[in-house]
DNA sequence: GCATTTTCACCTAGGTGTCAAGTT
DNA sequence: AACTTGACACCTAGGTGAAAATGC
């Protein structure tokens, strides 16, 4: 039970951040609403109240972290490896986040002072938290929009064996 | 640039955490001795004194934390895919700590506390260290003790190529 | 019925020491 | 002469959606 990694991934832009003091950027992923979901007549609509047993989700912090201001505004931050699971007793490994199935969820960004990161310093203030609606998602165990899907097998490069054309763009030239 | 992998991997077994509280670990390389090495006739001679200059190595997060104590204490804490470089401009992403070639090094354990995992709370105190002595090092480009590569050919699964018997173990047989 | 798990062929990604070539 | 770099064949590791199997 491993997971599976979470397409697209989320990816953020920051600035204003003092270039040489040290941070950590997190991600955390809490319920976005009350309800349970489910993929009707093509439309995903609320079915019945969600589960609000496992709230409480883990702080998923960047690889790079801790890292200096001028890094994480350099170029966008990305979450290109976070995984999600269902399976509870995966909790503890790294870069991992637990949800529940059909339940629609909102991406937070953390970003910490750490102080400076000479030998071990790390005192810290209240982290900074950002929440972009437009990350929200639902999570499934089997895909229902066949868009979505599509939109995977289009630009995932793991899923390249999947597209129409993998192997007619140079029909008949074999390698 | 992207340097390579420190083959045996460091790993430590702690005890004695608040298995509920939360900690984040960390390693951070450090020179062990002042001098310059190189090997000649079989053994490392010291040769000359060492550079000086490229101090205050990155501290490298396990990519576990933070996390509970009892996480921490559960099993080894390996760094199975901390990577050493001499490239200083490599010196920003994940995992990766900035080395020179020809010089000793001394590994550090940090374990530091983090507070109560809840949503944002991580004020912190002074981390302990913990240094190895027979963790020690000399970073190199090329090797130069035989005995040392036929360890990696022999215990790193991706040197299995150049195993001697790699293809020969069940001769004759195809499967 | 519908949701979830498992297995699979197919792919990307990247970690090995070697060796030849380059550098100082 | 000694050290460093880059290309290479060869390998491990693991991320895809599909589809079959299993649960509930």
């Amino acid at each position: 039970k491993q997971g599976r990694r979470m397409f697209p991934f989320l990816a953020f832009s920051v600035c204003g951040l003092d270039p040489t003091a040290h941070y950590s950027v997190s991600v955390q992923v809490v319920l976005a609403d009350p309800n349970h979901w489910r993929f009707q007549g093509g439309k995903w609509v609320p079915s019945g109240k969600a589960d609000t047993n496992m709230q409480g989700n883990k702080i998923c912090m960047h690889p790079d972290s801790p890292n200096t201001g001028a890094h994480w505004m350099r170029q966008e931050i990305a979450f290109g490896k976070l995984k999600i699971t269902n399976n509870k007793g995966a909790s503890n490994q790294g870069q991992m986040i637990v949800l529940q199935s059909l339940h629609k969820y909102q991406p937070r960004l953390h970003i910490s002072w750490v102080g400076e990161a000479s030998d071990h310093a790390e005192g810290q203030m209240q982290p900074h938290v950002f929440a972009f609606p437009e990350t929200q998602f639902i999570a499934v165990t089997a895909y229902q929009n066949t868009d979505i899907t599509q939109l995977k097998i289009d630009h995932n490069p793991f899923a390249k064996g999947f597209r129409d054309n993998y192997d007619t763009i140079y029909p008949g030239i074999e390698v």
